[in-house]
DNA sequence: TTGTAAGCGTTATCAC
DNA sequence: GTGATAACGCTTACAA
């Protein structure tokens, strides 16, 4: 195997006694190339072992085979599920993709930007930890095509790929309305972020809009988006006065509601007839939890493929419109509000 | 910004008014140029924009800066854990990360490792779907440093990380035993995994060490290691005659667990007092549970950490032997097994 | 249909 | 300390 080195173009040609060019035709304008020579030059190949060089062809043909997706939170399933619609649609369309985690840091997101724009990606598919961060006008400076994922951002300066998320506090809320409950928690935060902020304000307005007393909706913040913050949500709980205290709690997302199941069950409670709890997100394991978790579920996969469709959109179509693409979230019922739970 | 162009060394050394061999040196050997030029130079790059390009580098120096870790399972937290750590190795060492999910399907695998190659990766990290296949061989014969995560291959044909699984099985039902169950249920399969029939093994051997009947080790095989087939393993463990029903279950990992948690409280059943249940891993969702989930732990990080080094070490070292690094899995005791469960 | 040659952006080797 | 120059492996005009 040519002492070590990796076969080039032009080992194989010398094997196949052609020239370098007319290996290059067989792989990439075969009919161009009579039958017999694109034969001998395969042979050739797959005796080599040749394998092309990326980086030399991405160099020569300027544009790469690569999309990346920086994702937010590693330790989210939901964002796994993101990239993993993002990657089905690369595949469909022959690329990489580079999967990074920022952890929620914007410094490892910068670093990360970086060496996307080093390698030349042909696209960048974001859940940025700050939406308004200026290293994002950067990209779109410099002509990366970028499509923020699950976020939006100020209108037509990139594509983004959301849900409805006003809509998704409504549509939770209102499940718990129509169940009877009179006092419902609103489990979230940091308000910081515009998801909490809008599946908030859904809520709100559907309670208010049903008649309810906005006092009975009861907002208990959250630092994070987390289980650990979800326990310590479910303590804050159950130390309401009884008065006070809601029989049913809509979490921002289902981390949350993992955690306030599990403080609620360790402390006695029974899910859902003491405490109704509805998640948001509808990640695997809230099915798989002890108590199904009611969820409104995110189309997560969807969101990743049509984020990537957007990018590719981008890198390709030169007449291409930034769109805000915006899918709706529904509703998926389960033990942890209805009683008699549906088979899975 | 260069009518559009992003900007090369070529473009920094004409703003500089140097020569674009003083610019490579700025950015790859920094002492040998001084202080002034260097400066200017500097100037010039960040006026520009100028953002190396990764691909010439690459092929210029015939090495990459790109590390690829192909998972098996991206429905398995635990692989995505794994991944965090290479991750974490691999910015400790400046290099970027292919993260590839093969899905538990050959093919796929086979896409990928094949784009890896094209891309010149230095290394690969890879949980095969079978540790024999032969495509594997492929790599090591074409000199590409491997790794085996979580597996095991022929021995010294290359590194592999894993933890010793007859140990994990032995810690499980140890402790089972040593709360005092006299009938417990191993669920696990398919056996075709071998670190199923390992943990399984472990399981047997202390068990019976222990002086207890081998019949009372009941083995409830499955077809995957899934939240549904663990919740299809609680049918079959309800169905069981009251005098043969065992009194605890050691899964073979926490999906599993998961899955008959769920079921079992479903049913009605009290965990751990009806039921006791030992899961493998110690995933985050493990302890998240609503009745948080006795495990054997693997390091999982770690397992990832000490891939990337030795992927590297292969990499970089002439002088590199392919070692078979074995972690020991330890166990974490939690509310599904003793009824007073540890605070978090 | 096939061959020749220029050039992509970088790095490294050599003179100066 | 700095500046030409060749080379990495490939693609693509263009010439034969």
């Amino acid at each position: 195997m040519l002492n070590g080195r990796t076969p080039s173009v032009k080992d194989v040609a010398a094997a196949a006694g052609v020239s370098l060019g007319t290996v290059s035709n067989v792989m990439n304008r075969p009919e161009v190339v009579s039958a017999r020579t694109r034969e001998r030059v395969e042979r050739a190949m797959s005796e080599l072992g040749f394998v092309r060089n990326e980086s030399a062809r991405q160099l020569r043909a300027g544009t790469s085979r690569t999309l990346a997706y920086v994702m937010l939170d590693g330790t989210n399933p939901f964002f796994h599920d993101v990239a993993q619609g993002i990657e089905l649609a690369a595949e469909d369309a022959d690329l990489s993709l580079f999967i990074c985690n920022s952890n929620s840091r914007a410094t490892r997101e910068e670093v990360h930007l970086d060496r996307l724009l080093q390698q030349r990606v042909q696209g960048i598919l974001i859940t940025p930890v700050d939406p308004a961060a200026p290293h994002l006008d950067e990209l779109t400076r410099r002509g990366v095509p970028m499509v923020i994922v699950d976020r939006v951002r100020n209108a037509d300066s990139c594509c983004s790929v959301s849900v409805d998320d006003v809509l998704g506090g409504r549509i939770g809320v209102e499940h718990l309305a129509e169940l009877g409950h009179e006092r419902v928690a609103f489990v979230g935060g940091p308000d910081s972020l515009g998801q909490v902020r809008e599946r908030l304000q859904g809520a709100r307005e559907v309670w208010e809009s049903l008649g309810h007393d906005p006092d009975n909706l009861i907002y208990l913040p959250t630092e994070a988006l987390t289980v650990a913050e979800g326990r310590s949500a479910g303590e804050r709980l159950a130390g309401l006065p009884a008065r006070r205290r809601p029989t049913a709690a809509f979490c921002a997302n289902d981390l949350l509601a993992l955690g306030l199941l599990q403080q609620s069950i360790g402390a006695g409670l029974r899910v859902p007839d003491d405490l109704a709890i509805v998640g948001f997100d509808d990640i695997e394991f809230a099915a798989a939890a002890a108590v199904p978790l009611t969820s409104v579920r995110q189309p997560r996969q969807e969101l990743g493929r049509a984020a990537a469709q957007l990018v590719l959109d981008e890198a390709t179509n030169p007449n291409h419109n930034h769109q805000q693409l915006q899918f709706q979230p529904e509703l998926v019922a389960r033990a942890s509000t209805v009683r008699r739970a549906r088979s899975l």
